[in-house]
DNA sequence: CAACTTATGTAATAACATTACATTTAGATT
DNA sequence: AATCTAAATGTAATGTTATTACATAAGTTG
């Protein structure tokens, strides 16, 4: 699944998650984009399910929030788990990989003859600046 | 925080999550527990609170829903982290721990000055019996 | 153009969770 | 036992997040 062309409506959530400072629900974007249209939250859904699919965008389960990849050049999605520290102070949000992680994990599912699909690793807490 | 004696709500909630062979969302919880009394979803909630405070209940944030905690003798969550592998077929959950990740995880936060707290690892897939 | 797929618009509803406030219960103190 | 206090409970209302259903429009292909 490749990043083509966006639709008007995949732009419009990207560009406003890229220029929040924290995650974004899904009902925060339809709020920013009422000015451009937006009426429905299925709007903004729709856009996201898009935008993951392509690896543009992340949904953060723990906290019900979506943000954009940090590095969606390198197609970091598909290259399996993306892990996130996410400060309950100010939102910042920070994404990496770690193939040790992503080699255990993997070896114990495979142990257990599991099969895995999406992971979920959210690390809440307090970056630096707020400590 | 330790397990003290439970009230009769939590004991109810407990009863609840550890008799089904898969996690519980809040109102599913609620509906089984009509019969002994229970009228709203807030009864629920504050019970499924003390017991993740007890160690004796997970929260699965992935898909918004409960379990009892597979070992809960070991007090196995104030020694850290607890990951899930969930299958997306028959519900199965299994709870594990694995110190190499945690120790990655630390090390990670580490290097960032981030301080973290409550950290969810959930691998959602298919079990053996469902591949 | 016709047929098909994808995206969109809109309304309604479902699912999940919290706030606010009144009341009761269980323990501790006197 | 009477009092005080902290924890737990009951109830209603509301807030937040996500999906279903159905109609319309736009792009793609033969
Ligand atoms: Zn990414
Ligand atoms: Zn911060
Ligand atoms: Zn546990
Ligand atoms: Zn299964």
């Amino acid at each position: 699944m490749t990043a083509q062309q966006l639709t008007r409506n995949q732009a419009l959530v990207l560009d406003a998650l890229s220029a929040a400072e924290a995650p974004l629900s899904a009902y925060t974007i339809l709020d920013k984009l009422r000015g451009d249209g937006f009426r429905a939250p299925l709007q903004v859904y729709r856009a996201l399910e898009k935008l993951q699919d392509f690896g543009l965008v992340h949904r953060l389960e723990s906290i019900n929030a979506f943000v954009a990849c940090a590095h969606p050049d390198e197609d970091c999605c598909s290259h399996g788990l993306t892990a996130f520290t996410i400060c309950e102070s100010c939102g910042k949000v920070t994404e990496f990989h770690d193939h040790m992680i992503e080699e255990r994990l993997a070896a114990f599912a495979s142990d257990r003859n599991f099969r895995p699909g999406k992971t979920t690793i959210e690390i809440r807490g307090h970056c630096a600046g707020c400590a």
